[in-house]
DNA sequence: GAGTGGTCTAGACCACTGT
DNA sequence: CAGTGGTCTAGACCACTCC
């Protein structure tokens, strides 16, 4: 076993074992480590690195090398799809009260931060195939952030896609100044008349690419998880299509699937 | 900006761009790479190291880097539940035939390699809470390995705990060599009169840990999806946790969500 | 044995953080 | 300004793969 493996596993257990608490400071690169272990800096930069990519060390530049602290949890749950269902067909003003993502997180609308950008795109093959249109269709896309105000990075990366000809029957939608709008996607699709069946949500995890390390404000060590969210309405057609970009660090999904009683 | 940095953005788009094709090998480090972009060994391999972690690139000591290939998933479905339930009260003969992984993979029971090790153990704080019994309390634990018959490293490790003093009402259920058990759990739950109500499912991503990459045999820049599965009886009792740790790049979750008509 | 990546050294110099 | 991490060099030597 390598040097740098060595002492990585050596500080993993002196960590585990509670020598420093979460948020405390490790002995520094130089001369402590390097002395402690007898080696060079190289060395006890390549074990550090190790611990960082695991997420156990956060490395922050000029001050030094930290224990990481548990991430508090957004929590995001599938019985959203039925309580935003059952608020679609309400008045305004009550639909005006909360949205899905406070509903999850217990957060009220002024803690939250939120933007939107709208813009029409032709569909690659892939969204084609799940649109079951042809390549090239007009598509309405829209790209949403969401983040706590007091937070810089967004916790959620939303790309929605919709059939351009099917939302364009109510051109409010086209208009992202009406978002976050009151009552969400399902009250949208409820003005143009489209009821939703079931809702496919696909998810896959890897290591977040260069774009979205700088965009959701990730460290290293930090895996994102890729939801795509498939809306089917009750004609069994696919109505809406939707890519979200979650931190791993930060979001727990919680799925319940009922059964049927013998 | 780095050198190294760009280095890796270089590398990255060129990659993007097709100018190496999947499973295709980059020029070798020395003196392929630092020839041409004129520095020294370690600063390319930083650059390499960067596109390794996220997954862009594979190091292969002794043969090349090598441009990823993506891997083929297996895709998990949150109607397997209900598919299980279906079949628990069938035959020992029909229920023989296929089990909850072959059903999503598609695979037969001859492709896939299984294990399975039991113990007592006793419940600590976390498990506790979700049982909903006192710390201490006797549970039985179940460790399940799964792997495709031609690659050794499994693509499903999980442990499932069960409270012993339910499940001992049947002693087959307590011996591993019964496993894999025709039907799976719900028969096996079937078999001391429990019926299950619904599952929940609690989802997070991560980096391995050193454990998890060795044993589930992960390379550099793959995530873990960690799943712990909750199964409540018609009682509202939780019957079994299980704790299902799954490899990102061979893995896919779908949950499909019902929504009541209006 | 040739080719290629992996580990390690010793040290210079730059960049960021907090006093 | 002192303390600390980040980048980079030039080169030695080891380990793995494949012919």
């Amino acid at each position: 076993m390598a040097k740098y493996e060595k002492i990585a596993d050596d500080l993993r257990i002196r960590i585990r074992a509670g020598e420093w608490l979460p948020g405390g400071k490790l002995p520094s690169e130089t001369p402590d480590l390097t002395g402690h272990y007898k080696t060079s800096l190289p060395t006890i930069r390549q074990a550090l690195g190790v611990l960082a990519a695991e997420g156990v060390v956060d490395k922050v530049h000029g001050r030094g090398n930290f224990v990481r602290k548990p991430r508090k949890l957004v929590v995001r749950t599938n019985q959203r799809h039925q309580w935003e269902k059952d608020r679609a067909r309400l008045s305004d003003t009550t639909r005006r009260e909360t949205g899905a993502t406070e509903h999850d997180t217990g957060l009220t609308v002024s803690d939250l931060v939120f933007s939107a950008d709208f813009q029409k795109v032709e569909a690659n093959e892939d969204l084609a195939h799940v649109f079951g249109v042809a390549p090239g269709t007009q598509l309405l896309e829209r790209i949403y952030r969401t983040r706590y105000q007091e937070e810089d990075a967004p916790f959620n990366l939303s790309h929605s896609y919709l059939v351009y000809d099917v939302v364009k029957a109510n051109p409010e939608l086209l208009d992202p100044s009406t978002e976050p709008w009151p009552g969400g996607t399902q009250n949208q699709l409820f003005t143009i008349g489209i009821e939703l069946d079931r809702i496919d949500e696909h998810l896959t995890a890897r290591p977040p690419t260069a774009e979205e390390a700088e965009e959701l404000g990730l460290r290293a060590g930090v895996s994102v998880i890729v939801l795509r969210k498939v809306s089917i309405d009750t004609g069994g057609r696919v109505v809406e299509v939707s890519d979200v970009t979650l931190p791993g660090d930060r979001t727990e999904l919680v799925f319940t699937t009922p059964l049927n009683r013998w």
